[in-house]
RNA sequence: GGGUGGUUAGCUCAGUUGGGAGAGCACCAGCCUUACAAGCUGGGGGUCACUGGUUCGAACCCAGUACCACCCA
């Protein structure tokens, strides 16, 4: 059913209505689909959480990428852009364990991972698309028939696919080394999932006993050592002292003996010891740090790993060489104390038992940041576990040459040196995680642990030729989320096949994305479509900033000043939003702190503002890569933009609704404002254009502002009254005026559509029959090019004349305080043939705008006591003896004189300037010097006129 | 500690080859003028963080300082 728009426009812009049944006909009619001809154009949206909803992060970069496809589809390109959602493996794993909890009270393991995994699926379908429905209220004009999951069968062909020929070439490769690991949810995570918090910590300095008798410079027969994590001492394997510190110089290749465990590990010189941090010795943890990892590796020590994988202390340490083959050589024996003890259990205990044996020399208070798992909020542990890694060195290389040669840009470009200096020091990336949901890892086990990679087992045993007898295992992890997300690109569009959507449709144009993913997933992406296609993912990479609050605060749920778009669309009144903010805190008692901030930054909750403003708001805040604080008086500015444009449309309609537009090019004849607004359509056209084309979408939202609201709306329907109601008015003059009115409103509505979509439509579909016009949607009309042959300098300049004229009598009229409504008679004096033409062929448009009694120009009888004011060298005065407070006129001139005299002052001083005569371009020169002029004789005139106020 | 970005009107921000400081909102005054009070008209308001340098000329280029934010260690 095709939308039919009221019969007349509502009074007052209602943007609800309107958004929720355009976005439903653009959908069913398809215009979102690729036209199947032109020049391609893509962009495929970074797929968000399938557990997620829309924020304002969201909202930001989807309004950019929908404006970029709304604008090339309007160039007529065969455009796509395209969507799907992300299996977000820990997110949705968790979510729907918690689920099963509360509804059954079962564990993912009473399931049985099978069962399991059908219950994920489950509550994909009937929940996993709330994001996906939010993304259509912003009017996201995707290909809906084309939404991908990353954990469909097609993308995970291209996920097994790429893992195989990766692992065939020997870049993926299986090991046990330190991960970040969660031991709540007892997987390896991402240093993405990883939060960093600040805390008050405690460094625990020890004394650690030197072997053989061997005493320190100092006669000491001890090392002191700080940590902020005493039980990892039992995995310790070496104590690290710098290699220029002379006091330990002599201790270097020495022995310790380790307390409470009683290993004998030697001192070792590394770099890593700092030697003005506490007494310069470190102790060295290689199993438990990724720092001490690093010079463990150096020293050629063992790993000692010392903890089970919920982070409680082993019964017995586990001991491996750095190649990860069991050591057999030391003792793992760990001290029975501590056995089965959680990790902070065991620090208490442990502080305790060096204390009691006299071995604890000191606790500092200390700020230290600690890792928290972004799910699961517990403190991350580095583990050694065995892991699936891929190598990055050889797929980085390439990576960085596409972005040093130009293939990729990014926007802004400061982002390349980020981009940079991470790929430089990249590492070895892990790719596996312990979870059920997810992509499982196409390897395959046989009883002795080798390792067969394939598609399936069949596969397997074809590829390697394995007998029945050979019985095998799967591998039970599954792959990092991103891992397949860095596949986005291709294998959404069918890869490994050549399908003639890749053909098309890739290398996409550009990603909008936030600076905080372009390592995880950025440079991942480019990495591995580099490695699988030869071709860059996308060309461009424009990089949006954070939406914070208005205080500059990231938005964040514990600090409850979340801003949902859709509130911001919708409106929501203080109680909902209310119960939204303060429910489901992870520390309660923050509610009343939250909802207290709440009422006094929304007394009256939020009103609705529609979609148009919240995007033409955010698209106008969209400056170069700087963080957006974010301000409700911009979106009510912005909301009240809409409605003026709205307004301008109802005047535009009834006054040619039924009325001879020269639709059918009959004669028409044009006036001054008639041609100066379509001079100043095309200036505007050319520069939205250009601004877009930059990805200055804030030049380009404000370009279009000040377009319509200061020049059409403030000038041009203003100067169209005198003209629509003139009762002589001849019918091409009419004519003229109607359809420039019409056309230029249909300009606008195609320049304004990728910003503000429905709107636009909605006004276009009353606005295009008037228009002569012809199209389903403004969707598929032509962006407008400008013309530059239709610009007229001549109308532009006289126009300024015109404007500037009516803007003296304004100004004398509110100076004098006389009512804006009373009309006046004007005298005009000093008035060049210019300016006499001008005002012969104007003369309605002043009398009119500036509420004119009459106008004539001064002549021989000279002038009464008048104000005055000067546009260029011409007087426009207000002959009202009876209404002008002489005095106060005397003081106002006095005023302008003072300013002008301070200019005057300043351009003479330059001019006096030898070498500024001699430096400077001719032009410039020029330029001051007729400044100075000018002023110089407005000043005069403005002395003349204040002695004739004196004289009277 | 290293790196990046920022500091312009009360607030949020523009200012693109260095040449007369801008917008929106807020503020003040006056207006229900037949599209719009979510509006119209007029107005006030800035030592462009600070110091120095380059230049005839600096919000803009260079160096340094202070403060803020983010990234990395």
């Amino acid at each position: 059913m095709t939308s039919k728009p009221e019969a007349s426009l509502d009074k007052t812009y209602q943007p609800a209505d309107i958004e929720k049944r355009w976005a439903k006909e653009w959908e069913e009619k398809g215009y979102f689909r690729p036209r199947g001809e032109g020049a391609p154009y893509s962009i495929m949206i970074p797929p968000p959480n399938v557990t997620g909803s829309l924020h304002m992060g969201h909202a930001f970069q989807d309004s950019i990428m929908d404006t970029l496809t709304r604008w090339q589809r309007m160039q007529q390109k065969n455009t796509l852009w395209q969507v799907g959602t992300d299996h977000a493996g820990i997110a949705t794993q968790m979510l729907v364990e918690r689920k099963l909890a509360a509804e059954e009270g079962k564990s993912r393991h009473d399931l049985g991972r099978e069962n399991f995994l059908e219950k994920v699926w489950e509550w994909k379908e009937q929940s996993g698309g709330t994001i996906t429905r939010q993304l259509r209220r912003l009017g996201a004009s995707v290909d809906w028939d084309r939404e991908r999951f990353t954990m469909d069968s097609g993308f995970y062909k291209a996920v097994q696919e790429v893992f195989i020929r990766l692992y065939d070439e020997g870049l993926i490769y299986r090991g046990k080394r330190l991960v970040n690991w969660d031991p709540k949810l007892h997987t390896a995570i991402s240093d993405l999932e990883v939060e960093n918090k600040d805390q008050k910590g405690k460094f625990w300095h020890f004394r650690y006993p030197l072997a053989d008798g061997v005493k320190t410079p100092e006669g000491k027969d001890y090392l002191v050592v700080a940590t902020t994590r005493p039980e990892t001492l039992l995995g310790d394997t070496c104590v690290a002292v710098n290699p220029k510190d002379e006091r330990y110089a002599s201790l270097v290749g020495k022995d310790i003996i380790l307390p409470l465990v009683g290993r004998r590990i030697p001192v070792v010189a590394d770099d890593h010891a700092d030697m003005d941090k506490g007494s310069g010795c470190v102790k060295i943890t290689p199993a438990h740090d990724f720092n001490d990892y690093q010079v463990g590796k150096r020293h050629n020590q063992p790993l000692i790993n010392v903890m089970t994988i919920d982070a409680a202390i082993r019964d017995q340490a586990e001991v491996y060489n750095l190649d990860g083959t069991p050591n057999e050589a030391i003792d793992p024996t760990l001290p029975e104390l501590f056995k089965g003890l959680d990790r902070f259990e065991a620090r208490k205990k442990l502080v305790a038992e060096m204390e009691a044996l006299g071995l604890l020399e000191d606790i500092e208070e200390i700020n230290n940041t600690l890792p928290y798992g972004d799910r699961s909020g517990v403190v991350i542990e580095p583990l050694l576990t065995d892991q699936w890694f891929v190598k990055i060195a050889p797929l980085a290389e390439p990576a960085i040459q596409a972005v040093e040669k130009g293939e990729i840009e990014f926007v802004p470009k400061q982002y390349e040196n980020m981009y940079f200096a991470w790929m430089r020091d990249i590492q070895d990336w892990c790719i596996s995680r312990q979870l059920w949901w997810g992509h499982r890892i196409p390897a395959w086990y046989d009883e002795v642990g080798n390792i067969y990679v394939g598609q399936s087992e069949e596969a397997v045993r074809q590829k390697y030729n394995l007998g029945t007898e050979v019985s095998l295992e799967q591998d039970t992890d599954v792959l990092d989320t991103w891992f397949s997300s860095g596949l986005w690109t291709f294998g959404t569009l069918g890869w490994p096949e050549e399908t003639e959507e890749l053909k098309t449709f890739h290398p996409t144009d550009v990603l909008v994305t936030g600076f905080d993913i372009i390592f995880f997933w950025v440079a991942r992406m480019i990495m591995l479509t580099l490695k699988f296609t030869d071709q860059v993912p996308f060309k461009t990479v424009y990089v949006t900033g954070l939406i914070r609050d208005d205080n500059g605060q990231k938005m964040s749920k514990s600090k409850g000043n979340v801003l949902d778009p859709l509130d911001m669309i919708d409106g929501i009144d203080l109680e909902n939003l209310l119960q939204k903010r303060t429910s489901g805190l992870m520390q309660p008692q923050l509610a009343d702190k939250i909802a207290k901030q709440t009422k006094k930054a929304f007394p009256e909750g939020i009103g609705a503002h529609g979609t148009d403003a919240l995007r033409f708001t955010l698209l106008a805040m969209a400056t170069t890569g700087r963080d957006i604080n974010w301000d409700m008086k911009r979106l009510e500015g912005y909301r009240n933009f809409c409605n003026k444009l709205w307004n301008a449309a109802r005047y535009v309609l009834s006054n040619t609704e039924g009325e001879d537009c020269g639709v059918q090019g009959e004669p028409v004849e044009l006036t001054l404002a008639d041609r100066w607004i379509i001079s100043r359509l095309q200036q505007t056209e050319a520069e939205v254009t250009r601004h877009l084309g930059n990805y200055r979408f804030d030049l380009a939202a404000n370009a279009f502002y000040e377009f319509v609201w200061n020049d059409y709306c403030d000038w041009y329907l203003e100067l169209s009254k005198p003209v629509l109601w003139k009762e002589d008015a001849h019918p091409e003059e009419l004519r003229g005026t109607r359809r420039t009115l019409v056309r230029v409103l249909e300009a606008i509505l195609r320049l304004g559509h990728p910003m503000i979509p429905f709107i636009t439509e909605e006004i276009w579909q009353r606005v295009k029959p008037l228009a002569g016009v012809e199209g389903d949607s403004l969707m598929l009309a032509e962006w407008p090019e400008a013309a530059k042959d239709q610009i007229d300098d001549q109308a532009i300049a006289d126009l300024e004349w015109v404007k500037g004229v009516i803007l003296a009598v304004r100004n004398l009229r509110a100076e004098m305080n006389l009512p804006p409504g009373k009309l006046l008679p004007l005298l005009l004096d000093k008035a060049s043939p210019e300016d006499q033409r001008r005002l012969q062929e104007n003369r309605i448009f002043l009398q009119k705008l500036a509420k004119l009694e009459n106008l004539q120009l001064v002549g021989e009888e000279g002038l009464p006591m008048t104000a005055m004011q000067l546009v260029g060298q011409m007087e426009v005065h207000l002959p009202l003896a009876g209404l002008i407070d002489k005095e106060a006129e005397i003081a106002r001139l006095d005023k302008e004189i003072e300013r002008l005299q301070k200019d005057m002052q300043r351009t003479a001083g330059k001019l006096k300037n030898e070498s500024f005569i001699s430096k400077a371009p001719a032009a410039v020169v020029e330029k001051e010097k007729a400044k100075l002029a000018d002023a110089e004789a407005a000043c005069e005139q403005l002395k003349k006129q204040q002695q004739e106020l004196q004289k009277l």
